[in-house]
DNA sequence: TAAAAAACGTGACATAGATCACATCCATTT
DNA sequence: AAATGGATGTGATCTATGTCACGTTTTTTA
């Protein structure tokens, strides 16, 4: 069960087996299935959550109803509100299931005391927050800088299976356009 | 010299006099006039900076010649090419002094050795990370779904001596836009 | 302090993308 | 297998913002 984990940790730090082995101890593990919640909007985030199998998506709803997708969660990412798991405060996010997903959880007190504990984590943590920065930036430029069929084009490379995985009305919210503005992108595309 | 820092780096985490002794040998002082470049796109960022004292912006250029800024760096504030800065390779950033600057450059390898001696360090800079994740994924959900009011109103409440310091121009191509629509928004904004 | 450069405002027009409306098409549930 | 709801495509229009052009004001620099 904890086997993926392991290996995505060991890719990134040096860690003992002792050490992965007191981790293991604080993770909850959980089956989630295919449109189920994690987390709704207004409750606190109370885990930080390691994706061992499935996909998910981190949304907020706008007063008009419109869904944004901050990310999409797939195995060996981490997903959470961080902002609502470092303060408590209510968050502004859904995180939802698009897939059946087994997951691990590992709560705000057990994670202090992981990073406490195991200096090594700190640094994972570290790296990977780190990692998830420079990717924000770049899409944060590229939504400043570039249009929509260059987002698309570009989601498309970096997550080649996206498309098979998720609606395409969830692409869209994910680059920034309403669904039918991608319909008539990927019409001009295919036609072009 | 090393006073501010200090003082920012005990805000966030605990540390003893030594370790802040030992830290301080790593930092390179500099001093860079307004409109310098302390970083130009294509050259490795071999520094992360410091910002003790100015105003700093790192910014993009794209093909058509618009420039897009990635983030102001005020007093107190760290600025990088993050990607290149770990990874050595080119910088897709500018980095321009705004005002006269006092700076604390530090090496890559020297933060490396900073990290790995003092791991109170590694969490300080988890922690900066973290943050900046957290305000990058909003200033992108920002940019996604609220209109370009919105985003100037939400700068000038975040920032409000920024438009004081940084000229419009740069305030439009920061929250996304061309200095034209901030010049009619601003207009609109005061007759209404 | 004169000259040059940068910043700013504003009009006319172009365009990407949003909105609204409706018609399939496909999948999930019972 | 029927039925319901979600997902997609597409037309007609609307709107925010971009683009280009030119003039004025302010700030730097020589």
């Amino acid at each position: 069960m904890f086997e993926f984990l392991h290996q995505k940790v060991n890719e990134t730090i040096n860690i003992t087996d002792e050490e992965f082995e007191y981790a293991k101890t604080l993770f909850i593990p959980k089956k989630l299935r295919k449109k189920r919640f994690l987390l709704e909007e207004g409750e606190p985030c109370i885990y930080t959550t390691f994706v061992e199998k499935g996909l998910l998506r981190s949304f907020t709803i706008d007063e008009k109803g419109n869904e944004h997708i901050l990310q999409f969660g797939m195995e060996g990412w981490w997903v959470a509100d961080l902002y609502s798991f470092l303060t408590g405060e209510p968050s502004e996010y859904n995180i939802e299931a698009l897939e059946d997903c087994e997951l691990l959880l590992i709560t705000k007190s057990s994670w202090d005391l992981l990073l406490d504990e195991v200096p090594a984590f700190e640094r994972y943590f570290r790296i990977l927050i780190q990692n998830n920065l420079i990717a924000t930036q770049r899409r944060l430029m590229g939504t400043i800088s570039t249009t929509a069929e260059e987002r698309y084009t570009k989601l498309l490379h970096d997550f080649p299976r996206i498309s098979q995985r998720v609606p395409q009305h969830m692409i869209a919210s994910y680059i920034g356009v309403t669904r039918e503005t991608l319909s008539r992108l990927r019409s001009q595309m295919t036609s072009g």
